[in-house]
DNA sequence: TTAATTTGTTAGTCATAGCTAACTTTTTTA
DNA sequence: TAAAAAAGTTAGCTATGACTAACAAATTAA
């Protein structure tokens, strides 16, 4: 019903707020956002965060408080998701179509996901033929703006004794994406929690029949689930 | 020698620029392009166009006179080039693959072509075996920056009885896209003059076993390959 | 419960890339 | 060859989206 046909006419850089605003939270599990918050997320200055929020506000796709914390509407909401769906599925098509590997998809699809082109992005979707998750292990939010959001279980989060299997990773660092890439782990990777040091946290984790010491850092960016 | 690593960091707006000027410089086989011919081939005004050539001309992508005619330099061509083949790649891919029809891909590309990845376009040309024309039978230029201009003879251009087979067709236009499919043309069509009457040099042409009359201007944006 | 710190806001500046209006130079036409 | 038209330039304005510096409000710590 209130489904207005959306014109779609947002700049990038409204995009990218918006998109940022949902991944903070929804993704990330944030009860509250402020201001600075979001600019540090998107490494602008508070000054243009707090600009371009009024915006947002006035053309209904953000609401706060004077001096209060940001929250996307229900009209926003589904811009950002759209935006994400966007960047996964190019993700996935630079993947498994044209030889990248998961550290070099980020960048691109950052640009891609702003092309506009309803049937584009559908015909991608039917091209790979409605492919579930991204190179990363995310969920991707299907045409119909559903969006799951995957548990985030840390591999840090786990005890000595436990088995897991790798189901996603944070796809923000290229160099921590070739890290995991270069010790042999990939999606679905069985790890074992061998032991944990007291004095700096690392972590002994064996897979493959090897064992790797991680730090608490790379654990922190490596998403599991637990096994029995 | 001069080839230094083109670290393209160009604008969408100084590409515009730059492709548009080689489009009217090499493609519509201008021998001389002014200020005010650029302006209405991006539909902005003369100012504008004025004020981009003078950033233009400090980077050293194109030369001009006070009052004088525009060129480009020979670091202004390939970068031109990499634009028209990045464009026409993707039209083939939307087209190929997509289900795109051919009048509706132009306007994508247009967004497509200045997305920043080397990778990207050479493994798209790649993963669609290296095609040599896009879908309105223009040439695509290769990875190496080479450029080979297609004959633009008119269907217009030829005379009563001649035959002809139609080579590519102008693409700036959704309705005459959509109009030439819809009355049975299509790349490799063999066509006959069968007669252009004098009044409103309108032609009536022969194809499939049809006849078909067709006004001057359709005609104008028709290109052919006259046959023997 | 006051002071310090953090968070958010405002004002003013800059770069990019459009625009119109006015002006100058060049070219064309009478 | 002088006037008119066309082409090119300049000045000054606007919007977007960055920035810094200064300030105000809210939160946290002493
Ligand atoms: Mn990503
Ligand atoms: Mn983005
Ligand atoms: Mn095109
Ligand atoms: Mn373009």
């Amino acid at each position: 019903m209130t489904n207005k046909l959306n014109l779609n006419n947002l700049t990038k850089s409204e995009e990218d707020y918006l998109k940022a605003l949902f991944q903070l939270l929804i993704e990330d599990g944030a009860t509250k956002v402020g201001n600075n918050q979001l600019a540090e997320y998107l490494k602008v200055s508070p000054a243009s965060t707090n600009n371009m929020v009024k915006k947002l506000k006035t053309k209904g796709y953000v609401v706060s408080e004077k001096y209060g914390k940001l929250d996307l509407t229900e009209e926003g909401k589904p811009i950002a998701v759209r935006l994400i769906r966007k960047h996964r599925l190019w993700e996935t098509f630079l993947c498994n179509y044209l030889n990248f590997t998961w550290d070099e998809v980020h960048d691109v699809a950052e640009q891609l996901e702003h092309i506009k082109s309803q049937k584009l992005i559908d015909e991608l979707d039917r091209f790979m033929d409605f492919p579930q998750k991204d190179p990363h292990g995310e969920i991707i939010p299907n045409a119909d703006g559903e969006y799951f959001v995957l548990p985030k279980i840390t591999l840090s989060s786990l005890e000595e004794g436990d088995t897991c299997q790798l189901v996603a990773v944070n796809d923000g660092s290229v160099t921590f994406l070739k890290y995991v890439s270069e010790i042999g782990l990939a999606l679905s990777s069985e790890i074992k929690i061998v032991e944990i040091r007291e004095f700096d946290k690392s972590i002994r984790i064996e897979f493959n029949n090897a064992i790797e010491t991680v730090t608490k850092k790379f654990a922190d960016n490596v998403f599991v689930k637990k096994l029995v």
